[in-house]
RNA sequence: GCUCCCUUCGUCUAGUGGUAAGGACGCUGCCCUCUCAAGGCGGAAACAGGGGUUCAACUCCCCUAGGGAGCGCCA
């Protein structure tokens, strides 16, 4: 059986990197009929927030990354390192050491000064009394020979022994740190698939030293290269590095999300996008690229487009209806928001976008761009307009009747149908930008219409 | 500083010794058209550099450069 787990660490919010990590978790586990679990890596007594807890479990539930079990908290599990620990000192592959930080800066600082690697010395490898009550439990890393990882991804890699020192498995506050806790849980959950980001790809040879002291079998390893902000640098706040709910404020569909992060790394012939399902049936771990990838707001966009245009008018609505109580905006019925959301949907980038014109649209204090009544409203189009009025005072309000009201008041004034569309528009929607005139006049009640069309006739007049 | 990893259009990628180096985003030309999109059809755009190996290298090896990562009582 397949099991996954994702293990963020509450200390800050969740942004892409993670969730890309999750999703190649949840997508593999999917994919083997496996399970995913989610661990919360929360050791850090001094970093770790309830809050950074609660936004991470938002993020994944608006995601719906499930966790297939409860999820762990490791800060409740300290009976079970502590009691993993004392093995270790029992089988003499850890011990105590009762160096202060200042005797360790002090080591450092020499290394350093030598040219040489800084590193734990192990000089607490000898002692057998206890020098007092605050210590840290290290582990007696091999100081000879090299570690083979054998990750999925980026094959075998050799690491020289000497380079790892005597990390610390408990600190001196008597919680764990992560290299030890990591390589207890993934063994204790059961986890056949270690999936994270290359960043450990090198603490992995730690890892392998635990596994291999407590005698346990290995996990698969797959590491997965990083994700850069836009401009090849680390990710970070100006970049990408945003809460993964602000994309949500934004206006990004959660499965948009998925699907442009999927292609981080990911691909599947020449497929951009995915269903979720088609994702859970097609991904694999054998498509996987190694290089890093850099995060394009603008593909994203794209593909958040796609999946728009994709969606369910009803289901549009609904989502609609939703960002509008979330930004105190009314909308009219939600019949009118599918009607509306079918006309406009190909328009936008995101629901935010679709939102805005909604609010536009239909909003009580609507107002004309002063810039598209000076370009458009001019006297020329005074006449055919007011003919217009008059027209649709006894027009069915359908598009197709619309439609013909606007050809034969053209005809009339021997005009093309584009002079006065435009016209038209701005009048109604406030704006140079709409789906096709008729179409968007249906969206508006007919008297409302009629109103907004007088009010720019007005205009005309006045200006 | 030491060590490890990565390197195909601007970006995401396909490619696994013999290809006109394919697709997508973005950019751009045309078509469609009452605006803006969407859509359709085109275009420009890449194998980081240098050495090898080979009849033949984007594909294999080495070096250089650039980028990323690890070296914590952070995860």
């Amino acid at each position: 059986m397949v099991r996954t787990r994702f293990a963020p660490s509450p200390t800050g919010y969740l942004h892409i990197g993670g969730v890309r990590t999750a999703l190649f978790c949840w997508l593999y586990a999917k994919n083997q009929k496996g399970q995913f679990l989610l661990r919360i890596e929360d050791t850090d007594q001094e970093r770790s927030t309830q809050e950074s807890i609660a936004t991470i479990l938002q993020g994944m539930e608006w995601l719906s990354l499930k966790s297939d079990e409860e999820p762990v908290y490791q800060s409740q599990r300290m009976d079970l390192y502590q009691q993993k620990a004392d093995e270790l000192i029992e089988s003499n592959f850890a011990y105590k050491c009762y160096c202060t930080q200042a005797e360790l800066d002090e080591m450092r600082r020499g290394q350093v000064e030598r040219g040489e690697n800084p590193r734990y010395d192990g000089r607490c490898r000898k002692v057998k009394e206890p020098k007092s009550d605050q210590f840290v439990v290290r582990f007696k890393s091999p100081d000879k020979g090299e570690v083979k990882i054998s990750d999925h991804l980026f094959g075998d890699v050799l690491v020289n022994n000497q380079e790892l020192d005597d990390f610390v498995l408990i600190r001196s506050n008597g919680m764990p740190t992560y290299h030890f806790v990591v390589v207890v849980d993934d063994h204790d959950m059961d986890i056949s698939h270690v999936i994270r980001g290359d960043d450990h790809l090198k603490n992995t040879a730690k890892h392998i030293h635990l596994f291999n002291a407590f005698g346990y079998q290995l996990p698969k390893f797959i590491h997965l290269p990083m994700i850069l902000g836009s401009d090849g640098s680390r990710l970070s706040k100006r970049h990408g590095a945003m809460d993964i709910l602000e994309y949500k404020r934004q206006g990004f569909l959660p499965e948009a999300m998925l699907n442009y992060l999927v292609r981080l790394g990911w691909s599947s012939g020449d497929q951009e996008i995915f269903t979720i399902g088609e994702l859970i049936e097609h991904f694999d771990l054998t498509n996987l690229n190694k290089s890093s990838a850099r995060f394009d707001l603008e593909k994203l966009q794209w593909v958040n487009q796609q999946h728009i245009s994709k969606l369910s008018n009803t289901k549009l609505a609904e989502l609609l209806m939703q960002l509008a109580s979330e930004h105190n905006i009314q909308l009219p019925s939600i019949e009118k928001m599918q009607s509306f959301s079918e006309a406009y949907k190909s328009r936008v980038v995101s629901l935010k976008d679709l939102l805005t014109y909604a609010d536009k649209l239909f909003s009580d204090n609507f107002i004309v761009d002063a810039e598209a009544a000076k370009k458009h409203l001019k006297s020329s189009i005074e006449e055919p307009l007011k003919d217009l009025v008059s027209l649709f005072e006894v027009t069915t309000w359908e598009s197709a009747s619309i439609h013909e009201a606007i050809d034969d008041t053209c005809k009339k004034h021997n005009i093309g149908f584009g002079k006065i569309g435009q016209p038209l528009r701005v009048a109604v929607t406030g704006i140079t930008i709409s789906p096709p005139i008729d179409i968007t006049l249906t969206l508006v009640e007919k008297e409302l219409a009629i109103q907004r069309l007088k009010s720019a006739i007005e205009y005309i007049e006045n200006r």
